[in-house]
DNA sequence: AACTATTTATAAGA
DNA sequence: TTCTTATAAATAGTT
């Protein structure tokens, strides 16, 4: 509708693509303005141009700009896809907290649980020795637990949380029973084989 | 543009206005198709007529139908709606799981911490005896920790998880020792009771 | 940005 | 609905 007829492709000149766009945006919004008008219909209409500049309108506040008129599409989509990745990171960062936790947890708990195998073990020798009247003594006779010294190796080892029995970090391999220079020893534990990670993986692949 | 010059405001008769929606709806649509295609914009039309039947176009993948063409708008944001209350529930429950386990992995660590205390002393305590050669025995001198019946009372005690210590859940109130009737019995631990629910709570919220 | 010759959209009627 | 047609509006090219 113009002095001569157009065929709808791509303008290439910039100028008179500019101009185009100018007039048309014009045209489709009044025109999106009329139906919404007329026909009582919810009309939103957006156009990114090329600029990648923002211009939308829309009949109703549902559909209108919340202070981010005038962003780009970019900035838009960027925008949108940070809050996303913002939530994403903190429900992540959580879970992670969590996991970590519970896995020194069950380490810790597992140290603890050998130890007090062992110490359960040495009891009741001490006691049948007790009961029996203490006929013969002899130390090598009881037994201690695990001795590997691998531990060390495990990536919870050098974290510094203030729990209450970071004692056991300082644990030795074996475990020395029965002769008077250990009576005064105190802590001396069992050491275990870290016990496999899977026992943290498993828990969030529920 | 048309026979006789039209006045823009809500056509009340319904079939003219229906009659109307229909023929503008199509104009909105191909002028923006045509503005897009010229000026080589993004494009989006909605329209959602008072019949709340939902038509809409766009010149991108990224604003067009992913077969939600002819949704109702209520029906899209309920749908929109219940995707996020999804995600979101996926990952509550991922953290409650989580939480869960920390709790019920820490009460069971207290446990065994305590009951290691306990033995430890008893050991000392022996060997002092054993290492004395044994001038006296006299077993009501064993002290045993705290000795509280309210344990059963939290409700981690009914989960039925396969942990490898539930023999712990079976254990008696009182440490008995030094008795030879006791030199068989296995597995009697000192009771505690229930740690704060704090210590799981205090880890959602760091 | 304004002008204007034309094309296009569409109101009313069939 | 769809088609027709008279006419209003939109706009391409120009200034």
């Amino acid at each position: 509708m113009g002095k001569g007829k157009i065929e709808i492709k791509k303008i290439e000149n910039l100028n008179s693509k500019q101009v185009m766009f100018s007039k048309r945006r014009n045209g489709l919004l009044k025109k999106a303005k009329e139906l919404s008008i007329l026909c009582d219909a919810e009309v939103g209409v957006i156009i990114f141009s090329s600029i990648d500049k923002v211009y939308q309108w829309s009949s109703t506040t549902r559909l209108n700009a919340k202070g981010l008129d005038g962003l780009s599409f970019k900035e838009l989509q960027q925008l949108e896809h940070q809050l996303n990745e913002g939530i994403l990171s903190v429900k992540e960062q959580k879970e992670q907290i969590l996991l970590e936790q519970l896995k020194r947890s069950r380490l810790q708990e597992q140290n603890t649980i050998l130890e007090t195998e062992t110490l359960r073990n040495q009891v009741e020798e001490l006691q049948q020795r007790t009961s029996s009247n203490l006929l013969e003594f002899n130390p090598l006779r009881i037994r201690f637990s695990t001795t590997s010294s691998k531990a060390d190796d495990y990536d919870c080892a050098s974290e510094g949380e203030d729990d209450d029995n970071d004692e056991n970090d300082h644990s030795d391999t074996s475990l020395h029973l029965g002769l008077a220079s250990d009576v005064g020893r105190k802590r001396k534990v069992a050491k275990v084989e870290p016990i496999t990670n899977d026992s943290g993986s498993q828990v969030a692949s529920e």
